[in-house]
RNA sequence: GGGUAAUUAACUCAGUUGGUAGAGUGCCUCCGUCACAUGGAGGAAGUCAGGGGUUCGAGUCCCUUAUUGCCCACCA
């Protein structure tokens, strides 16, 4: 026996981990032999620390695949990184800031020579922490989004886009972050709302006749007006079509046109048009052809153009105008006005709609075939309804600018002829110009947006564009698991991705779950210092606690609150599970038999097979269908309840007796059970079962648990006679002991019973349990109670009846009471069956079965009615 | 404005095709017993948000109201 008397996780994970990896029990070969299966790890942010978020994903894809290698797949779970182009180059940035140097400073070769060192040396702690959580990743295929191979599918990728014609370079309206100082997607930018003020603004007439009041939230762009539009259906203000507005400040004539984007009724019905800051503006300009003038900066302070205001930040800008148009008379009021305003997702900083040139992919003939699939059910979307809100994002999407105007990425493989402007794109460096052969080329400086790599990483990472043995193998993979805030970023583009390049599908289920939130439901954050750290949680709890809290109680795709506080069940499950394990080794001399059907089995030994047989059944149709939480709850139930609650305590009168063979075959049966047991949990909590599998395993099978072959219903297990009976038996023990705790007799002190029932032979047989587990001194079989000569206090149960003499104990008052209670409750039993049966409906329509079960019931709740009935008369003479 | 989810025991949440409501924590009694006090035995605790409907039967399906959360959307 070499469990250690308490369950220290700290003292076995990492070393269990270790062995796993050294014996490259994760790495799968491409085989005929086996199906394949595959799941691509979301690939963490190299800056990225694992947080709660991260071990929930992990710990639930870490279940299905370790599920799936010990059915016997051929089973790869792709681990990797993502390069995290914004928030990677923010980080370099911060340290090139400490020593007091810029980008521009030192130039880009070596800005990344810088970045790639930062990743060396920091990008592997978030693969580290995953090992920790104990994920069965295969790290020999450990991929990287900028390693050569992804950049390779990234350049594959971009060079077909465009050859296609379906990336474009254009100069077009998108959002552009004023601190990261470069173009966003718009899924990239996060609106919410804020309050702000909508002001209303004289624009003075050219020929004198007055003024139109436009309303705005954002006077500072004003200087880039072009026009002031009116819907040319409103009553009050069509008339002004066509009149001629002097632009205050700027003095430039501006027209009053007519266009139906204008609502009226809202503001005051004229609206100052800005075609370059605002994206309607645009689309404004763009019909009645104005001119397009930018008042801005890249990094978001006023240029030139902005008279009195150049040079000044946006919102300074915005209180310099205001303030001068009350000087001057023009601001007619001022309304609190709450809007939605845009920030940068990576910097939080307000967004700002900015004309500019970029390279797009064009979205349509993407989008198509990627709703076709989810409508086609090829792909589904677990829980059912996220395919909604792929449907919504997918039907209106518009074309997704893929350019960014940072160092740290996949530099576009696009080059302009220095001469004719012809651009050549390539998958490397082209000699020439395509179209005049001129040889000075300059290469295009910027790079893609991080979610174009990781839109290929179902391929990319099995190598990708070059076909090998892992492509042809594992791809589609099978399953991705992923939380529902990233189904726009990610899901829904490698779906688009793997229809165009693989001309396949990536994966036919995602499994989509929640956000981990605080104990209030908030949103974990670091700046908001609620969140907790998983790493700390193992160090404390160990990871296998860690693993089944997240697991506990969670419905499929909602968010769940997390705390502290739930760790401690967990923990204590596994603590119950190794102390059970002590016990039967501490028991256990040489390897027992192990096929369990030489023996005779008991009635408790089949009770506890057929239960054990049952739960595996349906673990693994919970698993199938992803249903981890109650999968889990089984096998918990299993084993604290009936394995160590019931069996174990059983099972002590024979390992504690001197019936040896009687001993071997009890220690048959609890090694089977525990073995099971311990293969059920596994995929849940891996480093416990190993550790206890190296204690326990049949050496006939796998040397790891993780490699070993998961239980499968077998049908040589099915007792239910068997189990019947022994429930019953559990009842009469559970009725001695509440009867007991009743009349406050000490469990320790031991009681008489008289039984009088029908079928005595398996009764006889287990009167040991009875014995023992409800401290019971003699038992004797009587045919009439009324011979029983003491004062007793009677348990009704189904064919059977127990009187236990408790002598002066006895209290008959309240024996009265307690059979009354009992005759109510059997009483509205008897009444809600007898309704259900006299219901024509019930008797003709449900099922045959379920008729049948609730005739035997009523007729047993009648006998028992009339005994308890019958008890009643005799304490009341 | 559209969509979506939630509302179940004191608390946190499960509840798989409709068939008499479950767990963990907490609470109350008792038990230091030879796997485990990170434990054991027993117990109390729910009009399944309100209202309507479908059905023989509804926590579960439909409609509706209320509260809450999230997502999407160009109202200046």
């Amino acid at each position: 026996m070499k469990l250690p008397k308490n369950y220290n996780p700290a003292e076995f994970e990492n070393k269990i981990y270790k062995e796993w990896e050294k014996s490259k029990c994760f790495t799968p070969e491409p085989t005929n032999e086996k199906s394949p299966f595959c799941v691509v790890i979301p690939p963490p942010n190299i800056t990225g620390q694992l947080h709660i978020g991260h071990a929930l994903n992990n710990t639930m894809q870490d279940i299905i695949i370790r599920h799936k290698r010990m059915q016997g797949f051929a089973t790869l779970w792709v681990p990797g990184t993502d390069h995290a182009s914004i928030a990677t180059e923010a980080k370099i940035v911060d340290v090139l800031k400490a020593d007091g140097k810029t980008k521009a400073d030192i130039g880009r070769s070596d800005f990344l020579k810088l970045a790639h060192e930062w990743k060396e040396k920091y990008g592997g702690k978030i693969v580290q922490q995953l090992r920790r959580l104990g994920c069965s990743c295969d790290w020999t295929r450990e991929q990287f989004t900028m390693s050569d191979t992804c950049s390779r599918a990234v350049n594959d990728v971009f060079v077909k886009l465009y050859h296609k014609k379906l990336i474009y370079r254009g100069n077009r309206m998108i959002n552009w972050c004023p601190n990261c100082k470069t173009a966003l997607s718009d899924a990239e930018v996060e609106y919410s709302q804020k309050d702000g003020h909508l002001w209303y603004i004289k624009y003075p007439f050219t020929d004198n006749s007055g003024h139109l009041t436009v309303a705005t939230t954002r006077p500072e762009t004003m200087f880039g007006d072009t026009a002031v539009a009116i819907n040319p259906g409103d009553p009050d203000n069509a008339k002004h079509i066509g009149q001629s507005i002097s632009l205050p400040f700027t003095k430039r004539i501006i027209p009053v046109i007519a266009d139906t984007y204008v609502e009226i009724g809202f503001g005051t019905g004229a609206v100052k048009i800005t075609p370059a800051h605002d994206p309607n503006d645009f689309e404004v300009g763009l019909r009645h052809n104005l001119p397009v003038i930018v008042v801005m900066n890249e990094d978001g302070t006023m240029n030139d153009q902005a008279e009195f205001c150049a040079g000044d930040d946006r919102f300074i800008a915005r209180k310099k105008v205001i303030a001068e148009l009350i000087k001057a008379n023009l601001l007619e009021k001022t309304e609190n006005h709450t809007h939605n305003v845009g920030e940068c997702q990576r910097c939080g900083t307000i967004s700002e709609p900015r004309v500019s040139t970029q390279w797009f992919v064009k979205m349509e003939p993407l989008a198509k075939p990627a709703i076709k699939v989810v409508k086609d059910r090829r792909i589904v979307f677990i829980p059912d309804r996220f395919s909604h809100i792929y449907f919504n994002w997918m039907e209106n999407i518009r074309d997704w600018c893929i350019s960014r105007q940072l160092w740290w990425g996949h530099q576009i493989p696009a080059w302009y002829c220095n001469s004719c402007g012809e651009i050549t794109v390539d998958t490397k460096a082209p000699g020439k110009c395509s179209a005049c052969g001129c040889t000075s080329l300059k290469r295009d400086e910027d790079v893609l947006d991080t979610w174009f790599s990781s839109a290929l990483w179902p391929f990319s990472t099995l190598g990708y564009p070059k076909m090998t043995k892992d492509l042809k193998y594992f791809y589609p993979t099978n399953v991705l698991v992923t939380a529902y805030d990233i189904i726009f970023f990610w899901v829904a583009r490698m779906i688009f991705s793997g229809l165009a390049h693989m001309g396949e599908i990536p994966f036919p289920e995602v499994l989509i779950h929640g956000l981990v939130r605080d104990t209030d439901g908030k949103k974990m954050s670091k700046s908001a210092g609620n969140g907790v750290d998983p790493i700390e949680l193992i160090d404390k709890y160990g990871a296998d606690a860690l693993r089944v809290s997240l697991i506990t109680g969670m419905a499929p795709g909602s968010d769940i609150r997390f705390g502290e506080e739930k760790m401690e069940p967990s923990r204590n499950f596994l603590n119950k599970l190794w102390n059970a394990s002590r016990y039967l080794l501490s028991n256990l001399n040489e390897p027992p038999s192990s096929d369990l059907l030489e023996f005779k089995l008991t009635t408790a030994e089949r009770w506890i097979l057929h239960k054990m047989n049952k739960t595996i059944s349906e673990v693994n149709v919970n698993l199938k269908k992803y249903e981890l939480g109650l999968a889990y709850a089984k096998i918990y139930d299993f084993i604290w309840n009936d394995f160590c609650d019931w069996y174990i305590e059983i099972s002590k009168s024979s390992l504690y007796g001197f019936d040896a063979k009687l001993k071997n075959q009890t220690i048959a049966v609890l090694v089977t059970i525990l073995r099971t047991s311990l293969k059920l949990l596994h995929p849940f909590a891996p480093f416990i079962t190993e550790e206890i599998w190296k204690e326990i395993r049949d050496p006939q099978d796998a040397t790891f648990i993780a490699t070993s072959k998961f239980p499968s219903g077998n049908a040589k297990f099915a007792f239910s006679k068997d189990y019947k009976r022994f429930e019953i038996i559990k009842d009469v023990i559970r009725s001695i002991r509440n009867v007991k705790a009743e009349y406050a007799v000490a469990p320790s002190k031991a009681v008489k019973i008289y039984i009088q029932t029908l079928d005595k032979s398996y009764m006889k047989k287990n009167m040991s349990h009875i014995y023992k587990l409800a401290n019971v001194s003699n038992a004797e079989f009587i045919t009439d109670k009324n011979l029983i000569k003491e004062q007793t206090v009677a348990i009704t149960l189904e064919n059977l009846e127990i009187f236990i003499p408790l002598g002066e104990l006895v209290n008959i008052e309240k024996e009265i009471q307690r059979i009354n209670k009992e005759i109510d409750k059997m009483q509205s039993e008897i009444t809600r069956g007898s309704n259900l049966l006299n219901n024509e409906g019930f008797i003709s329509k449900a099922p045959k079965q379920l008729v049948q079960i609730e005739t035997e019931k009523l007729n047993t709740n009648k006998d028992l009615l009339v005994k308890l009935v019958s008890r009643l008369k005799e304490l009341n003479e």
